[in-house]
DNA sequence: TTTGTAAATGATAATCATTATCAATAAGTA
DNA sequence: TACTTATTGATAATGATTATCATTTACAAA
């Protein structure tokens, strides 16, 4: 999916397409990091110097609203997002340069139903995700 | 493990017992749901009134040193603490109520292997939790 | 028990992150 | 082109967490 991708599905759900959300639009479509609204204000800036701070925060609030981003929960914080991937995927963090990794293929149906007879839950939904060093990094 | 052995650790760690720390413990380790710095301030002050927010989160800030509670990561927010499971334990958190149960038994080193060899990555940790309702919600 | 010392406390202020307000601007349709 | 209304950025307000500091208190040693 590429940034006018993205600003077309704003278009579609109502909202306008501005100078401001397209470069955050562009900042965080292509970041294989993911990036705090502090961070998206810094390099989207250059890209559009006029923008606030505000502005960041709420065109996150709706990329995340239409499934185009997602949170990053990490040991050191959780205000980070990151393009979301398609369908059913998880993340994979390298602890050292914070590079982002999507996997998919997670069987979990087998534990799952384990878990919920032994609780009694139901079941709905789950989190996993990964944490280790990227192939760079591993290389140092 | 009860308040008082929570206590002894503190204390083996050259950690102070005092009434704050006896009441922040003793509310937290109790309670079957995370809870926030704020939570745990307005109960355990019905067991110590002259008790100050600091105080909870400077106690907070060192039952996780210790490990004996830890941040729970949830969609609404990634404030509130549980205390922690013994050896290697999961999380399963009932959406409606708030509810923690453990679970043990995971298995993600097939898993793991195979996404370590398509992202080239070395994977060291991960995190998996399940969301669900508890049986008492699900009788609703 | 008494005493001395350093850790711990609570009140307060300071900082940092996020959200609300509002007048001015600009997107997009007619 | 003109009009309507969403959007914007600046500013203020709020909320959460951390720093400061004088006072209190745990607890080990005498
Ligand atoms: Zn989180
Ligand atoms: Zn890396
Ligand atoms: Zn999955
Ligand atoms: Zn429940």
């Amino acid at each position: 999916m590429s940034a006018n991708a993205w600003l077309a599905q704003l278009h579609e759900n109502g909202y306008r397409i501005t100078k401001a959300r397209g470069a955050v639009v562009e900042t965080v479509e292509k970041s294989t990091h993911a990036l705090t609204p502090v961070e998206v204000y810094d390099i989207a800036r250059k890209k559009y110097r006029a923008l606030g701070l505000v502005t960041v925060y709420r065109t996150l609030e709706k990329l995340e609203e239409l499934h185009l981003i997602q949170r990053v929960h990490q040991p050191m914080g959780c205000q980070a997002f990151i393009s979301a991937g398609h369908g059913h995927q998880h993340l994979l963090l390298c602890k050292n340069c914070g590079q982002v990794a999507f996997f998919e293929g997670d069987d979990v149906d087998a534990l799952t139903k384990v878990v919920a007879k032994k609780t009694g839950y139901l079941i709905t939904e789950h989190w996993f995700q990964l944490f280790g060093l990227c192939a760079k990094c591993r290389a140092k």
